[in-house]
DNA sequence: GATAATTGCTACAGTCACTAGAGCTTCAAG
DNA sequence: CTTGAAGCTCTAGTGACTGTAGCAATTATC
């Protein structure tokens, strides 16, 4: 049996995250001890894990508890869980490409300010100003 | 003189999100008609102009209210300015980067999957449950 | 000029995934 | 048996808005 703190230390999931996770329904409401404090078993070390790793790649809660109520009925076709991991994977790609665009217009605002003059020359001032100087739309 | 919603419908901003400008301190608190709605000119009109723009670039408010500080000190050195927009682009750089690992590791795990068999085999789910299968940290 | 539709006002709650703090209780070690 | 660490609940704060409620003012139509 684990203290909440030792379920932390071994997931690195902080203590305060896996009271709101349990508060978010990821994890079930662990067992207590007498004197109330919450105590977990192997398994609880698992979907722990499960769901950290979800997360660090950036799925958020709601998929997560899809992905685990899934995770629960093994026998069922595995379509959904393909789909919210590729829908996800759009998302990523879509967020580069935006991300992209973006490091691609500051690049060229910063290359054209070498920061030796003044505010009324200064390119990165103007450029946010007139938005007619940049090369995409954004 | 422009209401609210001419400034909004000029600007792309929407009426809320100025208000929260002016509450920000983005933009000088407007004069008032006489039944106390806010009342602007072609000023302001710049000015939100230069924050949309700023925003869409990914700048958050503290910055902008920093470059705005600094474009009203026209003779002052631009290397602020200078500085403001090369650390947002480092930290775009990163989010890049930081993206792009998750792309691939998204991909490989999706690749894996074909939607077609059940949960018990499924990639997606082994993949979250047992880290070891990763190709990178994360 | 009356009425109706639109727009504007303030103030507060909600978003997301936590994080921090207050004020208290329980536990483990010496 | 005491002390300090760890645990408990509850509330509020983060960033940049967005949405709602309940009014007041303005504009358009008749």
């Amino acid at each position: 049996m684990l203290s909440i703190g030792d379920l932390s230390k071994r997931t690195g999931v902080k203590v305060p995250t896996i009271r709101y996770y349990e508060q978010m329904g990821l994890i079930a409401a662990a067992e207590r001890s007498e004197g109330n404090q919450r105590r977990y078993e192997r398994s609880d070390l698992e979907r722990l894990a499960f769901i950290r790793h979800a997360r660090n790649l950036g799925l958020d809660i709601p998929a997560i508890r899809e992905l685990i109520a899934l995770s629960q009925h093994p026998s069922e076709p595995c379509a959904n869980a393909d789909r919210i991991a590729a829908d996800h994977l759009a998302a990523v790609r879509e967020k580069i490409e935006r991300l992209r665009k973006l490091e691609h217009e500051l690049e060229r605002i910063v290359s054209q300010c070498d920061g030796g003059h003044s505010i009324e020359d200064c390119y990165v001032i103007r450029a946010l100003s007139d938005h007619g100087l940049c090369e995409s739309e954004h």
